[in-house]
DNA sequence: TTCAGTTCATTCCATTTTGTCATGAATGAT
DNA sequence: ATCATTCATGACAAAATGGAATGAACTGAA
């Protein structure tokens, strides 16, 4: 997203940070709304406490807190800073432990993945790598965008789309395909036996594939001016609870819901599913002769990749 | 963005957020490559910023540079903690900034805005706010989504969407629409003199509009099938740097290109716009008293967003 | 080959920051 | 009135940070 000037910083620069265990103090007590129970998370005494607060106004120039009856409640600036300041804390702290999982071990691979695909697909298969492989760390980020591999310290990307990505190669894995779905109540409430059933009863809508359902009906040779209808998410898990919650019949990618299929939260519709344009590929940079972490890697992802597309292949109608 | 477990932070622990300071120098010597310009830059000393780093990677249990002939590179762990920990800096140094600015102001008006309505609309019109009210402090923050007035510091906020946020007031500004331009050299080279000429050219696509280009060849009353077509743009400034550099004719949302149009570095096309199913509001909590910064803000944006209206009314053809 | 200039590493010491301990004031419950 | 609890603060100790100086290693010019 591209940043608006007057939010970005001109620098870091010393006089505007505050010390980090400053923060953390101000955050706990923030969150406790006390400096004596901040002081036990912390392990420090109440009085450290207070007057780290004390300082971090002072710095400020801002109250951060309002003294009430010894109590401490939050000023609205002081809410504000709460908000900004925790999301720099997690940054940091994760940014710190991940860098840790460097220490003591050569072989670490950096992969860059998609949220919803690292979590709903690899996530679940990576105990099979870790058996496979016990000593290779591995770092998963996220980007959700192509970058340069010069650029960023990457061994690897899962990339969605089309293979097109500058001075890297890219590995076909598998097409995305969406699937009908629905709770079973609403299925069974809505008597929902053929395609053209699917015309009168509420319908989700995917933001990022708006053309599903119009795409889906096409193959199903069910005619309707309605495929744009239904209320419409930008989210993969919001669509699919609205649908777990008898919302509606959803179109979403099938290794989205493979848990909520296998736990009946979820039933399929109907066989037929539209195969999307897009599909996920495995990218690395040319070139290079590949780390033996990454080639194992790129084996073992190939190998989980064929079988899905084997198992899905084998779920068609004979 | 739905975070992934793994890379959420369990807490924010001391152990592992180092102190800022520290940070700061690590990030220097790595953007410099030198620990001697880094001090320079920090007024520091070169043996100061030499201990910093080294206590940092004892910290870490990681090399986070590499030593050769008295000069220093950064190792993968280096760089991959550099990309995490600019941006904790930075999120950091701008709210520490921000709630800074609540110094010696009891006014100050926390609006949440659009990153792209913020940039082109309302940024180049906050000079007139000021001056009219040049006591009030003002604080921009981006927020793509609805949110409870109740959990977040905000006075108001700008949505785009359907008029509906729970707990709110929403106050129409201006309808979206989306105008027809190009380059003036890619008009003249493709002679385009009609509507129906835009079907044979190079067109670009807004994703997130991305009916646009069929609702417009609708209201033009050309039939085609292609309305589909063309490369695909996440951002407005891509689409709108595409289109500046003849890569084809574009739709856009109007209050984004205002300024190209001005200077001519697009031109529009034809009178013909679509106008878009979402719209722009001002929200704020309902049931509140308006403190009166946020009452004179709120008289101040609708007498613009009526002139913004009325300007474009009288560009229709009679 | 020699010398000057430059960079990083390290030690010693001074200064600054942080935290503990103890105490006081204020508040609410009994 | 008494007791328990919270925040604020002063005195002091401990820890962290930074300066100054020095050494080792390297590069380039003479």
């Amino acid at each position: 997203m591209t940043k608006w000037n007057e939010l970005k910083a001109i620098a870091m620069r010393r006089a505007f940070v505050p010390p980090a265990d400053t923060l953390i103090a101000f955050e706990c007590a923030a969150r406790h709304l006390s400096f004596t129970r901040a002081a036990e998370e912390l392990h420090l005494t109440q009085g450290a406490i207070s007057k780290q607060v004390r300082q971090l106004e002072d710095r400020l120039g801002v109250e951060l807190f309002r003294r009430v009856r010894q109590r401490i409640v939050l000023t609205d600036a002081g809410r504000l800073y709460l908000h900004d300041i925790r999301g720099a804390l997690e940054q940091m702290t994760a940014a710190t432990r991940q860098v840790m999982s460097y220490a003591g071990s050569a072989d670490v691979l950096n992969l860059a993945v998609l949220p919803t695909f690292g979590t709903r697909w690899l996530a679940p298969r990576l105990a099979g790598f870790a058996r496979r492989y016990p000593d290779a760390g591995l770092n998963l980020s996220v980007r959700l965008q192509p970058f340069d591999f010069g650029e960023e310290p990457f061994d690897g990307a899962i990339h969605h789309g089309d293979p097109v990505w500058a001075g890297a190669i890219a590995e076909h894995l598998f097409d995305e395909e969406v699937i009908p779905v629905a709770s079973r109540a609403f299925r069974d409430r809505h008597e929902i036996r053929s395609p053209q059933d699917l015309v009168r009863v509420p319908r989700l809508q995917l933001a990022t594939r708006p053309f599903a359902w119009r795409q889906w009906f096409d193959l199903a040779g069910v005619e309707t001016d309605a495929a744009f209808q239904g209320a419409r998410f930008e989210q993969f898990v919001m669509i699919s609870e609205a649908a777990i919650h008898h919302a509606g019949a959803a179109l979403i990618p099938r290794f989205f819901v493979e848990a909520e299929l296998s736990s009946g939260r979820l039933v399929r519709l109907f066989d037929l599913s539209v195969k999307q344009q897009s599909a996920y590929y495995f990218v690395y940079p040319e070139g290079r002769t590949l780390h033996p972490v990454v080639s194992a890697f790129r084996q073992w992802l190939m190998e989980e990749a064929r079988a899905a597309r084997t198992a899905r292949e084998s779920m068609l109608p004979g």
